[in-house]
DNA sequence: ATCAACTATTATGTATTACTATATAGCAGT
DNA sequence: ACTGCTATATAGTAATACATAATAGTTGAT
């Protein structure tokens, strides 16, 4: 139905899974799971294991490695402070990012309202 | 304020163009002026660039170039029926992605309606 | 016992994207 | 001349999601 999510995903879907884990202990192959039960189901197993090492490297969850009855042995990932630190930022980037594309996407439906092409655009040095 | 928005960027800011475009005719410094006003105050004209040669490339926008008196001449750029319809699909995705972000996001706020951590996960094979 | 299906992780390589940095150039005011 | 603003172009880099394949444990059917 839907087009290639591919590169829209791109920085959402780390965000994603640190929420996930963030629910409680969990392993890269149930994560996946539940990214496509979310919707997002064309997100493959290698995507999801190559953010979990991401994850490592940089400190942000503590592993267990714990056997299971269903096949072999899982990962758990937990959230440590430094993984709840940047799931709070990642949702206060997106908050900003989503407020900002939908102020675009309401102007654009505002447009009947009055617009002022070929007059002079003077908020150029009004920005932040 | 914000830390770095390069990731979470990546797979919007196109759309971000294809709309300011759609608007009317414009050039790429404008574009880059009118995207720091909306917030996105660390794009610079480079970006646009590559991003405006990549519509071109994909044969989404006509250009016309005029003489301005405020400087060097300016590639003015309008959306053709093949960008209008990637503009469409742009929307269509954002929505999409967006409203599942979102759908995470919520859960997260009723965490404390309960859980259900340690009980079996049987929503495996209802998915999508 | 063998095979397929599901569960589960790892690793290599690729395409796409935003960004950095720099170069070029026109025009205005000092 | 010089600075600053306007304006475009481009080579190189880093980061990310994805494709693909290899490996391996468990279960159930043939």
């Amino acid at each position: 139905m839907l087009e290639d999510l591919t590169e829209i995903l791109k920085g959402v879907l780390e965000g994603c899974v640190l929420e996930i884990i963030s629910r409680g202990e969990t392993y890269g192959y149930e994560i996946t799971r539940r990214l496509n039960s979310l919707g997002f189901t064309d997100v493959v197993e290698g995507t999801v294991y190559t953010i979990l090492i991401r994850l490592e490297k940089n400190r942000l969850v503590d592993i267990e490695k714990k056997p299971s009855d269903m096949g072999p042995p899982r990962k758990f990932f937990t959230l440590n402070d430094a993984g709840r630190e940047e799931l709070r930022k990642f949702w206060e980037k997106w908050e900003f990012v989503a407020s900002k594309i939908n102020e675009l996407k309401e102007e654009k439906n505002n447009e009947f309202l009055g617009t002022n092409y070929g007059q002079r655009h003077d908020q150029r040095n009004e920005s932040v």
